[in-house]
DNA sequence: CGTATTAGCGGAGCGTGCTCCGCTTACATG
DNA sequence: CATGTAAGCGGAGCACGCTCCGCTAATACG
């Protein structure tokens, strides 16, 4: 949990520390109680001040990105792998489903994802991470012609985004996945060498 | 605002008053301070008391879609219109470009929608109205084989109220409902009924 | 009209998020 | 080691959402 090293100048020793119990022990009443934890419970419980806190994660949002992070880097890291292991429409399906499943183990924390998803915040680089992510994945579609090259990959975050805040089961979630899935294929082969042979009427 | 006629006997004539004026200060409030309005001061300015508001209104939810019921029910009024004057697609593209602009207006008022949408509280029939429309619109676009008879309306609808709540601005909100109106498209033409004649290479 | 019943009322009260600002103390410097 | 200073601390305080329950008065009925 020392791995916490924010820009600038190093923290004082005694705010690093408080840093770090922090994060802990919001780890902890995350797990415990969802993203209602209260934040002056967790202050509390770390010995700090609930204006100590609000200095160091001044949203709510901040603290859970903050929590989450290696999760979310570890969610993108995947991304590569599955490149390697299976064909470019079947990883992307993959990834979107580890996506799902990340956000719904997540459970009652939707408020505060979606804050991190749609941010202006610069510090708040999760967005960025998982963007590339997708676009590494969409990019091996592409090469393939297996996937539209129109769609902006931070649209298609937003959407699988989206679907995960909004969908109150795994399985609705995934559906809709798929939903999104058929909307990010191509259209093969291409109309213009196309001919209809046998048209049943338009 | 007397439009109102809850099931069951009717209300005692206060209440009624009560009722009604709630909603119309709600109505204002909204309008003027957006979701964040305080309903305790909606319930000063309407003369009741706190209590009385929650009584009347368990929820944030019930109160927000109390208000903009009717709108709602423009909304899918206008979807019988908009199948009778543009083909099928574009029916449905220009339907949920209203739906868009609807969410839009409420702005910050997304998470209070997102629970109008997945509430499983009966008395909420706004998603049934909605979903209903959607289904509408979906139906004439499969009965001229444009539309993919898989997906349930249902997820369609989550997916648009999804992105609606994640999208910061109109444009985005608009293109990532033109993927899921792609995801919508049945594969045209038919594969079985065409022919490769002038292929480049898969 | 008089009365009983019960629908309806309203605010005290608790726990919440978040801000603000006077106090404390770790650290750089001599 | 002594000291100045600014980085850091922490909780009082405000407005909020929501619940609970004793009080009030509208209505049904004789």
């Amino acid at each position: 949990m020392s791995d916490e090293a924010p820009e600038g100048r190093p923290l004082r020793a005694d705010a690093q520390s408080n840093h770090d119990r922090l994060l802990t022990v919001a780890a902890q009443a995350f797990a415990r109680d969802g993203a209602a934890a209260s934040l002056r419970a967790i202050a509390q419980e770390a010995g700090v001040g609930i204006g100590t806190l609000y200095r160091r994660f001044p949203s709510r949002e901040s603290l859970v990105e903050a929590v989450y992070r290696n999760e979310v880097a570890g969610l993108c890291r995947a991304a590569d792998e599955l490149i390697g292991e299976a064909a470019p429409l079947d990883a992307l399906s993959a990834w979107m489903e580890r996506f799902v499943d990340f956000m719904h183990a997540k459970h009652g924390m939707k408020d505060t994802l979606r804050g991190v998803l749609t941010s202006e915040d610069d510090r708040l680089r999760t967005r960025a991470l998982l963007c590339d992510a997708l676009a590494t994945l969409m990019d091996a579609g592409i090469r393939e012609g297996l996937v539209s090259s129109g769609p902006d990959p931070y649209d298609v975050l937003m959407t699988l985004g989206g679907i995960t805040l909004i969908a109150e089961d795994r399985a609705r979630a995934l559906r809709m996945t798929d939903l999104l899935l058929n909307g990010l294929r191509a259209r093969t082969p291409p109309l213009d060498s196309l001919v209809v042979v046998d048209g049943r009427d338009g």
